[in-house]
DNA sequence: TTTGTTGGTGGGATTGCTGG
DNA sequence: CCAGCAATCCCACCAACAAA
């Protein structure tokens, strides 16, 4: 410690210790071409000795640049939203920059404020997984900062934004018909809020229904929030109000694993006496028992494409918009 | 007393430059 | 090939002082 113990250990200090200058180990640090060999292991071997930590911030300062892109996603509780996250990061990482996390727990005024710390840190850009009724007020306001962004999961009927999402509409129409062809007709669609995927998912549903020539009698819908909770007591009602229930296509898996835990609770077992369906295909969902049939839409590769168009965009900010759009996939096991 | 103005300082790294 | 100086980035914070 000596001299410096108590303060940080400055590119200075790393400096005098290797007998050359400030701007030499600045250039050591960035690998220039104009150091030489011998000079660069003193400078390194200073650098060890010392324990001195490269301070970004203070980089960041004087260059205007920061490597901290800001992730924000609706719901971290869903499995989902980590293993697109882990996707995320992995593709960044390769490029040389963290990710600065945040969860808005789909409350507008906490993804408001998150975005808000985020434009504070002064991070690259921002990735968005937007809350439930997010205002159009509220992206317009990150167009403002002139800063790279992508929108992911949900577009906002946005024009003009890059944004990643899955083929929604496709997704539940395969899982549905997978049912339907194995003759059910008593169906329900399980879960999800009002919003623009609810929407496009339960016309995936209807589509298929609509081609089976199902009646409108025969099918039943329950709406609420897209956690296991709801899935498990969305059973319960779907089945009081229709006990010879046949299928259940849920809005997503932790929708369908509450369903399934209802339904073994019930004494019907998911797959023999009932259909379930989920939708993105968690890792969790082959483990389960009985093994979840779902649509896959890989999260891991869909955050990494994700990535990928926030990469681009921040290359060439003029570029016109682009969109990348999962497809989605059936992955048939056990459950229907 | 409250409120406003001005100027200086610290916090570390980056970069252009001169000169040996 | 490299030393070393100087300017620079942005802003919170403080002191000193002035005006209302």
């Amino acid at each position: 410690m000596g001299a410096h113990s108590g303060r940080h250990v400055t590119m200075h200090d790393v400096a005098s210790s290797a007998g050359v200058s400030v701007s030499t180990v600045s250039l050591v640090l960035q690998d220039s071409q104009l150091i030489s060999l011998a000079t660069k292991t003193r400078v390194r071997r200073a650098v060890e000795e010392l324990g001195y930590v490269y301070n970004r911030s203070a980089a960041q300062l004087r260059r205007h640049d920061s490597n901290a892109v800001g992730v924000i996603v609706n719901d971290l509780a869903n499995p989902f939203f980590v293993e697109v996250l882990a996707g995320i990061e992995g593709r960044l990482m390769q490029d040389g920059f963290v990710v600065l996390v945040a969860n808005t727990d789909n409350s507008c005024e906490r993804q408001d404020a998150v975005l808000r710390s985020m434009r504070e840190q002064g991070v690259a850009g921002v990735m968005l997984a937007p809350s439930q009724g997010t205002r159009r007020q509220a992206l317009n306001d990150l167009r403002s900062w002139r800063t790279p962004f992508v929108l992911m999961v949900r577009s906002l009927g946005m024009g003009g934004c890059d944004f990643a999402g899955f083929e929604n509409e496709m997704g539940s129409y395969l899982a549905t018909q997978r049912m339907l062809q194995a003759g059910h007709r008593k169906l329900a669609y399980l879960g999800g809020l009002p919003s623009e995927v609810r929407n496009q998912r339960y016309r995936g549903f209807l589509k298929a229904l609509r081609q089976y020539e199902v009646s409108r009698a025969d099918h039943l819908e329950h709406w609420g929030a897209a956690t296991r909770q709801f899935g498990f007591d969305g059973l319960h009602w779907l089945l009081r109000r229709q006990p010879g229930l046949e299928g259940v296509v849920c809005y997503n898996d932790i929708v369908a694993f509450g369903a399934i835990a209802a339904a073994s609770r019930l004494g019907r077992r998911p797959g023999v006496d009932i259909a379930v369906a989920g939708f993105d295909d968690i890792r969790a969902a082959q483990h389960l028992n009985p093994p979840l049939t779902t649509i896959s839409i890989d999260p891991h590769g869909f955050g990494a494409a994700a990535a990928q168009l926030w990469l681009q965009r921040r290359a060439a900010p003029e570029q016109a918009q682009r969109v990348h759009l999962s497809l989605p996939k059936l992955v048939v096991r056990r459950t229907a």
